[in-house]
DNA sequence: TCTAAAGACTTCACACCTAAAGTTCAGACT
DNA sequence: AGTCTGAACTTTAGGTGTGAAGTCTTTAGA
């Protein structure tokens, strides 16, 4: 197996925390601990599944477009600007990621019957099935990540997770960065 | 303030989990709700960090920089390879980067005297000012992402997800991608 | 000591993203 | 109708990343 950027060489984690309270006293360790296992465990998986989506022939870019499309439900149908949106890139991006789904037979491009200003994205067969079987890899791995948690600690964990998702959702953040109250 | 790419425009975590379940029913929804707030909410926290440090006048990269120094301890000094490791990026991409720090004054850069192959990155102290001055920030930033839990379920989430990083970090993926049980 | 091999970093060519300008079409106002 | 404004997408220029090749130094062996 080649080195894949992302690899380990990192201080564990409980030393990283410790390291932190030392440099910058004021910081709350536990609070500490959660961001910086979050950003770890996002990298981590990203890499693996990188190495997954390798296997079946698409990059993780493309893996986030189908997933988008899926997400929309039949006819599985997006116009670039709202796929930009929600994948969090610029439309410039999405115009050439989609040319590049396109040539792979992953979506096609239609300019739209009603408004030709609007272009619609939609998922062929073959994207659709690329989809599930990175969703049938993903789960796997998924499940291996999660499996020294009993199903009542991955409830606890979903409920925390969604609450601070829901939090920073909802909140406008002020010129500081920091979070509003919720209404 | 300008649309940033990163905002919503996505469904509900809830509905898109539901969705998941009627295209693809042999997922488990706990496990997908965990895995998909852990990469909504790092996706948000990173528009909200860059947003923060944009206001210190670097970029989220050179912050990943100054962490991985200020990390090592005294005297904040490492080889380019080595943080090309702990960052996840290629010798090349670094070379580039501190480049650009070394411009901006944030850190130096010296051939090492006992072994003229290496070179030291440094951090300077405008660059561990500017660490300080990023955590503070990020620190504020990230109480209020976590307001809504107890110091009991803080605790609870550091540990679940720490067990999660173990998991995932000790375990070396086989050819699928999946993780072998621990030793 | 000379040379080969390995290691550490940089350079080069190319891929992908962002920001801003450009193009095309739809709808409103005169 | 004619024109203007705004919306949606594409194009262009420039920045930052990757992978592979190149340069320089160290180390080990003949």
């Amino acid at each position: 197996m080649t080195s894949v950027p992302g690899d380990p060489a990192e201080p564990d984690l409980d030393e990283q925390v410790a390291i932190y309270q030392r440099e910058f006293p004021e910081v709350d360790p536990q609070v500490e601990t959660i961001v910086s296992a979050l950003s770890r465990l996002n990298r981590r998986m990203n890499v693996a599944y990188s190495r997954q989506l390798t296997a079946l022939g698409i990059t993780n870019a493309e893996w986030e477009v189908l997933k988008a499309l899926v997400l929309v439900g039949r006819p599985y149908r997006l116009g670039p600007g709202d796929l930009a949106k929600r994948l969090g890139l610029t439309p410039a991006a999405m115009t050439h990621r989609v040319d590049r789904m396109v040539a792979d037979g992953l979506v096609t491009r239609a300019r739209d019957e009603t408004n030709r200003v609007r272009v619609n994205i939609e998922l062929t067969a073959e994207g659709r099935d690329k989809w599930l079987e990175a969703m049938r890899m993903a789960a796997g791995f998924e499940a291996d990540v999660v499996q020294d948690l009993s199903p009542e600690e991955r409830g606890t964990l979903a409920g925390m997770l969604t609450r601070m998702l829901v939090r920073i959702e909802a909140a406008q953040p002020d010129a500081d960065g920091r979070l509003n109250d919720l209404g």
